[in-house]
DNA sequence: GATGAATGAGTGTTCATTCAT
DNA sequence: GATGAATGAACACTCATTCAT
């Protein structure tokens, strides 16, 4: 066929190339596994409702995917080695503690911002799937907690925390705070279409982490506050 | 009812009386529920194993439950109240917002000793139901988040807390913390048998949540940290 | 209840009982799934047919039956135990090797006449699953090879027989001249509706097996052969 | 075509020549099915087996069958017509009944020799797919029959055979003996690597289907029989 | 012709729920 | 009230067949 020649040419143009589109196939079944899940979560949804969000038939699922666990596993495991890359990159440009602490804080609400359903079913599911004998799930949560953990072991090494504290507990505490003000919004509880309330959000995040609720001075700026989705209620003035 | 006014007298005696004996299968079966549930989560778990767990004929716990959504409703609700109401208890008999928060971590790892599967439970699930159109559930998080954010305003009201600060989001921060240190223990990350550790997991997150991990200086005490289970490498000299 | 006083009474009679009941719906999907298994094949029926063909419920040959596999197990081995002991029967009671060889040809065309379709089920499918990993399929044939090749090593040492055979292949070679037989009447080859034609195919194989097809003289009574189903032929002279 | 007038000058040439490479090829799934198919039998059997085993791309199958069940159908009746014809010579051959039924004795088991496999299949199915509405299996079996029966109506026109006997069911018990010693050896009942031993069964079902078992003196060479595979059992006394 | 991705109907199995005893 | 047999809808997974390249 006079297709072949000027693939090289075309490479990244139209005409995908069979590889290409199957890549393409794959993403797409991957991305609306995300899409289904997000809402029907891990055992509410059917292959039936991924195949219909692809747009694709649904003994395709099949060919990509060995069975509706290795599917969820990708999902799982596509969104979550992103994340982990990012927070590791930025523990790794920043050199001071607080420094790293915002930029973790950073990419996680970054990636809220980016793909909010994605990080709902990873808020939802990772690490809490009972029957998660699964490999990536059950150690997903492990293997971060402990990525952080190394991080403020480095810190107390360099004398910038206190060795008196458990790095392990110092890394739950830290995406324990981020992952509940994201559930936040995820649940409704906050408005999640407030971007300026995301914003807010992640600098008191980082804030609370870092020097507590009540250890540090508070910032002058006031704000609105209690912008909460459920019940818009009255702003209320101190 | 007639049959109330002898309970105290037939306590411990023999004769349960019927009302008695009902009103205890129906905990056994609630009981057992919360066994099954915590081992294989909402979905995983069928009436079957419930009944068998309970020690009672499958269709009996359909004469004490509506349905399976009903009885998971119960696990929760009666679980979730207790804690709800001792979360209150702890937060109105303190008058310093220091004291409230130490209060509510408090009942937190408290109830975690008492009834590790119950947490187990509400930890894994509570919230996190996404088809979780079920009241309760969806709402429990919701409930205890406002409590605790009415306990932040109240503060700032008092000039205990910066009014800069959404309380909401210190709510959420707080139950963050405490939430994600439990799951450390519930995923086995750190070790549940060590009861030593749960203690000052304890003290660590109260001052964490108060005092951040930079903003205070360390307790003078040092603790052998870094037991957590999976490898317990070589402790750190500070 | 007053049912249970008179139980002893009725035990044969109306009023089944629970066990009765159970096992008697029990029984008829087992019938059922003869009759489907008859007329499909091993493969080709569907649980639904049998529930269907039972009057049963879809869900209910699961409460009496594992799987798929199990009830065509049972299916086999209920009618196989019969077949078995009924061939043992008959070698036990006669003395003579020319005796056992009738009435285990006597065993089988009876069971065919009494029920064509389990006979036709045995036919068609005993020792002929390829996959049939299960145990009583592959071993029901070699089961009953094995009990004839017993009789004939025992009429071997009774001087009955010659020892220069092997019992082995005079036991196939029984079973061979019956089963082909039958199998000409299940397939349609010879009439099966002729009831005096599967006497007389019954007498000729027992003939053939004890004295060949050129061994013996003829029984002077002659016959109007040939009477194959497919087309009654006009006679052919002799 | 014009590809035709070439292939004598091509025939053993390099080159096969599109035709011949076909040709090729449509055998090597043919024989790709056989094997799969003794294995799996009919119904296990998938088209990606078979491809595999060939090494043929999944869609070429259906380049050179129409589908499944026709492929099949080809299995059996190119298995088959080689067995049919040869069995056709053989009772062409002699003259004799006896030495036209050592002959048909011999084509069986010498083509069990040459494949058992493609035996194993014949075995197995030909005549047994209930659903086999197909043609040519159904009919294999009572085509052979036939014409057995026709060797045996011959044999009784010219008085080898008493007319009191019915010929099909010579037919039958002639191929009966047959079938069910070669399936002792396919089921593994009898040693298949033991190649005297099937030398030794060849003779004594052509000496039972023609004398008897009993009708006949033995023949004076005594053999170590009973070696039959699953258990060596110890010799018998003569 | 050759390839293997795409399709979707078919079926075994599970399990919440009902109901007769 | 207690029991567990009965019901049937729901869903994961298979695989023959088609078709674009």
């Amino acid at each position: 066929m006079s297709r072949e020649h000027d693939v090289a040419v075309e490479k990244s143009q139209r005409k995908p190339g069979r590889a290409e589109r199957e890549a393409e196939r794959r993403k797409s079944i991957l991305r609306a596994a995300v899409d289904v899940f997000s809402r029907k979560g891990y055992q509410g949804c059917r292959i039936a409702d991924v195949a219909r969000e692809a747009g694709v038939a649904y003994g395709l699922v099949y060919h990509y995917f060995k069975n509706k666990d290795e599917l969820l596993e990708d999902v799982f495991s596509s969104g979550w080695s992103g994340f982990l890359s990012r927070v590791q990159a930025g523990i790794t440009r920043e050199t001071s503690l607080e420094a790293q602490v915002r930029a973790v804080v950073q990419v996680a609400f970054e990636a809220y911002r980016r793909d909010p359903r994605g990080v709902k079913v990873l808020i939802l599911e990772v690490g809490r799937s009972p029957a998660g004998g699964a490999v990536s799930r059950g150690s997903a949560f492990t293997h971060v907690v402990q990525l952080a953990a190394e991080m403020f072991r480095a810190a107390q090494a360099r004398g910038e925390l206190s060795s008196a504290l458990d790095p392990v507990l110092c890394a739950t505490s830290l995406f324990g705070v981020i992952e509940m003000a994201l559930t936040s919004f995820v649940v409704g509880l906050l408005d999640r279409r407030d971007e300026q309330l995301i914003d807010r959000a992640r600098d008191q995040v980082a804030e609370t982490i870092l020097r507590g609720l009540v250890g540090a001075g508070p910032s002058p700026a006031e704000a609105p506050w209690n912008r909460s989705v459920p019940k818009p209620k009255t702003a209320r003035r101190d």
